[in-house]
DNA sequence: TAATTGACAAAGG
DNA sequence: TCCTTTGCCAATT
């Protein structure tokens, strides 16, 4: 594989695996670093294929913190539990405290 | 080549 | 933020 063929998945992979511990982010936010506000799409798009990848895709909800691709991991909890493992308070599929835990690449990735 | 897809986001009601 | 509509764009078929 050639790491020169770095599509718009791979970029959004980069992104997410550089999430701290305990932190989450939105698709949005993660187009936003990339140069592709309007791509936003493109990015969960791009989580389909992250199971092949070393991604930590529960990091990433959508801009209400609401856990929407919960459906893709294997149990239906898992992203919940993945979340809660780190401190993270989920209820209801949506993530408590949104503001003190979210993750704005733009500004801490830079 | 053209049409479809989608784990989103913003705007309007 | 509830529901619906619209725009957006790379990847897939």
């Amino acid at each position: 594989m050639k790491p020169e063929t770095e599509s718009f998945f791979e970029r959004v992979y980069d992104v997410v695996r550089q999430i701290p511990y305990g932190r989450v982010t939105s698709y949005g936010a993660i187009a936003n670093f990339l140069g592709a506000l309007k791509s936003a799409r493109i990015v969960g798009y791009a989580m389909n294929n992250s199971h092949d990848k070393d991604v930590p895709a529960h990091r990433v909800v959508n801009r209400k913190g609401l856990l929407t691709g919960k459906h893709h991991f294997k149990g239906v909890n898992l992203m919940q539990q993945l979340l809660e493992n780190e401190g993270v308070v989920v209820k209801d599929n949506q993530i408590q405290n949104l503001e003190s835990i979210f993750w704005n690449p733009s500004e801490e990735l830079k």
